[in-house]
DNA sequence: ACCAGTCTTGACCACTTGGTCAAGAAATTT
DNA sequence: AAATTTCTTGACCAAGTGGTCAAGACTGGT
């Protein structure tokens, strides 16, 4: 028997510390806020003693900008589907699916990125007027573009995107106020799906993108 | 001359000083989060010596759930609207106004119980269970009247309400963010129209509410 | 003028926190 | 196996924090 996570390769212990103790602090970061947040708490999640943690990361700081680090390239990633989308209908709800799936599995990211932002990003304000800009800039092109070609209704693309962000990003953000108004408990599987479902249905029809089924007669066209 | 915010009776100083301090407090609790923010801070921003602020609030933990307990009231406040509403297409436009609104001009109280909420409301909880179950189920009601006259689109209500609260209050908690995508000014007067029609458009279409000009010959009734 | 209750404030303390350090243990290289 | 680099860790420290305290100032009533 070899055990798995062992042994690859000389220098790789450096990048499996890192990436242990980035888990462990994007946890603490996420429930105790940047400032909440001590570097004894992330140590003992990651099972190390704290020096260890200013071995591998000088101070507070630099291992938090690496968290958000992770955390905004996941965000990028996410968003991929977009570029690759046919039409609104496609790319929305690829997104919409995407994104919540990321809020459900990786709740901690997100947060850890609300946190930052609420508090006016004293840290990240680079990544958001850099990456962050040019992403949604990018973003609003191709929306204008669907509604140039009269595929959806016109909208301001920004608050489309926000409109987006902040419906799925909730359900990471306000885990635990979802769970306590859902006496207690996690969200089932049926219950994503519903939520997910609603969510696109929503979406799609307030942008007229869906085929409403109002008019079953096509009177217009 | 006399000065405006005097010597209103006897013994009101102590409800002047202490909405003076919850005022700042909820300042800096909203920039620096629960464990950042410090009473010197608070202390600073409202214009007194830290005793002082011991001496209204003995900790700073019943301070900061007296911050809380203003927001929450507020809150429950904007939400009157609802039960007064003749159906969805008054009682959401009307909501949706009105949050919009106290995201506009009190983005703090948002972003407090953001903060406290993503953290997993270590300090609040009993807000969440008793308080916030009741005032949720007594909406959620409402809503499903609404679907079962027929007036909109079925939806679970409980994710029309978070649809409502995360669209809304995403203004306030991410206030410097977009700001930030808005070439780092805040929203003019007439963007914040925009948006507000934008959400309502989108969420009232969204449900089926608003009388869809697809349809401009009326097929079906 | 005096008193009692309310408010104000500078100085202070116990405790926590980010960060350091130096000695040693592993792992790699020669 | 010796040397060198990488990693580990207990003990420690300076700075900042919530909270205290006791002395004084202000207020209204008598």
């Amino acid at each position: 028997m070899i055990l798995s996570t062992q042994r690859n390769q000389s220098g790789s212990k450096r990048k499996e510390n890192e990436a242990l103790i980035i888990t462990a602090a994007e946890k603490i970061f996420a429930d105790m806020g940047y400032a909440g947040a001590t570097m004894q708490q992330i140590a003992d999640a990651a099972g190390l003693p704290k020096p260890n943690l200013h071995y591998y990361f000088p101070t507070k700081e630099i291992l938090y900008r690496n968290v958000i680090d992770k955390i905004f390239n996941l965000w990028l990633e996410a968003a991929d589907i977009f570029d690759a989308a046919e039409g609104p209908k496609d790319g929305l709800s690829s997104y919409i699916d995407a994104k919540l799936e990321s809020s459900r599995h990786f709740p901690n990211g997100s947060k850890v990125w609300a946190n930052e932002v609420i508090q006016g990003a004293p840290i990240i304000q680079d990544y958001l007027e850099c990456k962050l800009a040019a992403w949604t800039h990018s973003k609003a092109e191709i929306i204008e573009m669907w509604i140039a070609k009269g595929l959806m209704y016109p909208i301001n693309p920004k608050t489309l995107l926000y409109f987006i962000w902040s419906a799925t990003q909730h359900y990471a953000d306000f885990q635990h106020q979802i769970r306590t108004l859902n006496n207690n408990s996690d969200l089932t599987e049926a219950q994503w799906s519903e939520v997910k479902e609603d969510i696109k249905k929503l979406v799609l029809k307030g942008l007229g993108v869906e085929h409403v089924s109002e008019c079953p007669t096509m009177c217009d066209e």
